[in-house]
DNA sequence: CTCATTTGACCTCC
DNA sequence: GGAGGTCAAATGAG
């Protein structure tokens, strides 16, 4: 993890006017990192409810008004940028008002470190429900003019059937064994997430990122739909999959 | 006391 | 010179 103590030894007891000197004793850093940046070899855009719950955990390092946005454009570093060197970075820009609020999470570089091994599975928790959440979201839509008939119930049972062929497609290579400790995990962010969403820049305390998965069809990745429903309770999920 | 976040200053790029 | 990105002292929470 990286320490304050190793910005805090290069720079504590700094009287007034060594401040500056040391600044551009860093400049050498600052404009390596400037070529970082010119070679950088990946970044990635994602929409998300929830952008401090990806699976890794970051470190805020900085937060600015971008212009012609409404709300400041939050930056952060791997955790393990310092200890392991991960060049991973992430802006996160929330993009409107609504409640919960839609953020823009833009991925620099790729995660070094080790921290994805331990929490993979949990992102893919998130994941799961975050398309859960645009799928049962585009399901309510259709119900909402068909609750006093059968066809609802019908709706309602081949919507689960597509989120449940969605599910698969996500946790292809999961135990499905484990599910029970993966649906605790998906309550425990899901509040987590419901709690994070009244900040527009809460705690950074968040994990890895799932690897987006490019095979899924972009109307459930992408939850642009200005409605918003409570998060979706996956146990009847559990129970089809135990059951079959 | 430790550690994460905040925030103003500074840097590079265009 | 403006805008975006980063640094690091100050601050606050646990």
């Amino acid at each position: 993890m990286a320490k304050r103590d190793d910005y805090m030894t290069s720079s504590s007891g700094c009287p007034n006017g060594t401040h500056k000197r040391l600044l551009q004793d860093c400049s050498s850093y600052t404009q390596e990192h400037t070529k970082n940046r010119k070679v950088r070899l990946s970044t990635r855009t994602e929409y998300t409810y929830a952008p401090y719950h990806d699976g890794y955990q970051w470190r805020k390092y900085g937060q600015k008004m971008i212009r012609g946005n409404s709300f400041p454009r939050c930056y952060y570093r791997c955790t393990y940028h310092q200890d392991h060197g991960c060049p991973a970075t992430k802006h996160v820009e929330q993009t409107n008002s609504q409640d919960p609020p839609l953020f823009r999470v833009i991925y620099t570089n790729e995660h070094t470190c080790s921290s994805i091994h331990v929490s993979d599975y949990m992102a893919s928790a998130i994941h799961i429900q975050q398309i859960a959440d645009a799928s049962l979201r585009k399901a309510e839509i259709g119900i909402s003019s068909l609750t006093h008939c059968g066809a609802g119930h019908r709706l309602i049972k081949d919507e689960k059937d597509a989120i449940v062929s969605s599910l698969f497609t996500v946790i292809n290579g999961c135990d499905v064994a484990t599910l029970d400790v993966g649906h605790a995990a998906m309550q425990e962010n899901t509040t987590a997430r419901m709690a994070s969403s009244c900040h527009e820049a809460s705690p950074s305390i968040s994990p890895v990122l799932q690897p987006a998965s490019s095979d899924l069809p972009m109307d459930f990745v992408e939850p642009l739909e200005p409605q918003w429903l409570e998060p979706l309770d996956l146990g009847w999920f559990i129970e089809y999959t135990q059951t079959g």
